[in-house]
DNA sequence: TCTATCTAGTTCAACTTTCAAGAAAAGGTC
DNA sequence: GACCTTTTCTTGAAAGTTGAACTAGATAGA
């Protein structure tokens, strides 16, 4: 049984706050520096780019929806939407699933990975600038340690989780 | 001279990528799972409940729209936004600046101030299970070091930068 | 003073995300 | 097969965010 509604509350330590709040502040900047530079150059915020991504590296450059959702940890409805706006765009386009009548593949279009092409470079010019060119090799191998720590920790595996792309 | 454009990219290493999805899939996760549980509890975003804490940390439970702005890393748009709902809440309220006719405080009220202790320990809690209780006493520290360092990459002193609250 | 410029904050429209509801097909179980 | 449950994906409305335009007050220079 948990009591946490009922027994002491452990607070955070200075240390923690401090650490809390950095976090905060950080992934709050670095959202919004590349939203806006993907916006600028691309048309697009960050995470509609990473599905782009994710559909480029696909094979036959496709994607079951559910399953684009749970890579991008997003939630179905919102790929729908997102999606819908890809599409209306040219980037990327529906295609009827063979094997579940049910299902839909996203499919990156040669206008889309023509986009992606035109702009991965400043992309990735940008995380340079921003996140590794700052961080010394030891940071960087913390970070992927920490990072991985964290996400597996809210999406364990025998899984009665509340996950995004499950809702 | 910068030649970005036209120079050859310096694409990221397999570890680089690797860390950097890592990066994408923690932070969205934890996003997620801090607006439910917030949501949930508090009525609210997780932006919003920042802004409230800012303010109940903050001499005579106010402050001033931009300097809010600047603690949150937000837009002034945005803010306007938040504290618009929040007011409607009942949670905060707007108060003139007395020394600046242009300026506008947000103040927590008693109804704001009773929420937050109603809400904070099981905001702590839920902070403590995704985040400090899985990461050792080393990595809490490297998180912080480095949350540092990103975010002042993205503030610089000298400040041309296009940050949030000056736009 | 007069004028130009800058700063503080808000507002509107367009866009994105969430939440709840729903349609359609798939997968049991009897 | 008939029935019930689950899975897949979409939709529409409400909530939140963005970017540009705007008002009003402060500031600085001639």
């Amino acid at each position: 049984m948990t009591t946490a509604s009922t027994s002491a509350p452990r607070w955070l330590t200075d240390e923690e706050q401090r650490v809390w709040r950095a976090y905060l502040h950080a992934t709050t900047l670095l959202e919004d520096h590349f939203d806006r530079q993907l916006q600028r150059d691309a048309g697009m915020p960050h995470t509609y780019y990473g599905l782009l991504v994710q559909l480029s590296q696909a094979p036959r450059r496709r994607m079951r929806m559910t399953e684009l959702a749970r890579n991008a940890k997003i939630t179905r409805s919102r790929l729908s939407h997102a999606i819908a706006r890809l599409e209306k765009n040219g980037w990327v386009r529906r295609e009827d699933c063979p094997s579940d009548k049910r299902g839909q593949n996203a499919v990156l279009t040669d206008e889309g990975l023509d986009m992606l092409r035109r702009s991965a470079p400043g992309h990735v010019e940008a995380v340079r600038q921003a996140m590794f060119d700052r961080l010394t090799d030891e940071q960087v191998k913390s970070l992927g340690e920490i990072m991985r720590t964290l996400a597996t920790g809210l999406e364990p595996e025998g899984t009665d989780a509340d996950l995004p792309w499950l809702r």
